[in-house]
DNA sequence: GTCTATAGACGGATAGAC
DNA sequence: GTCTATCCGTCTATAGAC
């Protein structure tokens, strides 16, 4: 499609931008960033069902409905498309990660964290795929995130856990062991989904199956951690 | 080398053998089984590095000391390569989940259990990382041995952990979603290795560690499921 | 910004001499 | 049973017309 069919297609509504960006250099933008949307979406369930190395371009631009040769347009390298991916896959993480929170109650804030990262398992299984087989690859092309981004977050929780150690508030547990459980525990819903399939049946994947078995593992870690709600003062 | 030489190698042990089997034959034998056994070990890491579609054969036969084209005589196909490394994992797992035996005592058979898996994710974390990539990539070349082997496994122990529940040793947890978490946990000290290593450092995964890890894992998960040792008699 | 055609490297697998 | 040479397919990435 021309930039000129573009143009008629989408008449006004730039009324807002700022003078010296012209409507056609705007309507590039935004094809740009349809098509570069597509492709880290069809990229994500590519790199999920394949990983990295099994994963082709040709197979992800065909997803996206997209020439191959696009592809490279857009993302020089099929690493640069998978670290993009990555990079988005942290951003959502690390959303989610915000929800354990420091306040006085372990069994909300644990309890809270465990339904986000449930749901997100949920929600998006197959960035967990990626995510996870990167890791057990080595994690070779996103180390920088875990030393820069994921461990200054875990080593502030571990400051909060023992916290409420000293507090009493909960069992006298390794805080990492414990994160590790969480995060092993509820990506496992998204990670293994194919295992969970054959052993449990789909049924056991339903949107009311998996609340329950939401409740089951918050029930279940709360009482691993030892956790108990503050006394009201 | 040819096989004449093999012969003046090897010169006489063979007293044992029945009449009928030639020393020649026992000695191609020999050399099989030792080929195979090296290759299939350079198959489990490759695979657990790179994925079945990232590794190549040229690399798993180069760190078996062989030429490419040996591993094709041994193993036809790539894939009858990686299925026989898969069968292989599944005997080790095996054998580590007949440790959770129907025991009147759920602390003890739990406990024993998460311990042999914890053993089985330090002796042998190329293998759970190969495992782990073949159920996130979709399971495809091993829903059999989930459907005909661990599913039946399973369903006994769902049948054992309802009975400690009914006989009030258990808190009345879903048996899945419990087997899902022991799994989930103690597969992650070897499928995120690499994980554990940039955010806890090394020194985590020392033997020290890594014992200590051990029996804080063990004690969360019997808290988790709400284990108590029966009353005695 | 799009897309056809293709370069150039590497993959799995095999033929055939030894 | 071993190994060199090679077939043929697919892969990433790019050139260049539109």
């Amino acid at each position: 499609m021309r930039d000129e069919e573009l143009q008629t297609v989408l008449p006004a509504a730039e009324a807002n931008d700022k003078a010296e960006v012209r409507p056609l250099r705007r309507r590039k933008a935004q094809i740009r960033e349809s098509n570069e949307a597509h492709l880290l979406a069809s990229a994500e369930s590519v790199f999920a069902e394949k990983g990295f190395d099994g994963a082709s371009t040709a197979m992800i631009a065909e997803r996206a409905g997209l020439p191959k040769a696009n592809l490279h347009y857009y993302f020089p390298t099929k690493l640069t498309l998978y670290r993009r991916v990555l990079e988005d896959l942290f951003e959502d993480w690390h959303k989610a990660a915000n929800t354990f929170d420091a306040s006085a109650d372990p069994v909300a804030a644990i309890g809270g964290y465990v339904r986000t990262k449930m749901a997100l398992s949920r929600r998006r299984p197959l960035g967990s795929k990626v995510w996870a087989n990167e890791i057990t690859h080595g994690a070779t092309h996103m180390r920088d995130i875990l030393v820069e981004r994921v461990k200054p977050w875990m080593d502030t929780r571990i400051v909060v856990i023992n916290g409420w150690i000293t507090q009493g508030l909960l069992a006298p547990v390794d805080p990492q062991a414990l994160l590790f459980m969480i995060w092993a525990t509820t990506q496992h819903y998204a990670d293994f989904e194919a295992q969970i399939k054959a052993l449990a049946g789909p049924r056991k994947l339903s949107q009311q199956a998996f609340a329950e078995t939401t409740e089951q593992v918050v029930d279940m870690i709360i009482r691993a951690c030892g956790a108990r709600t503050p006394p009201r003062d």
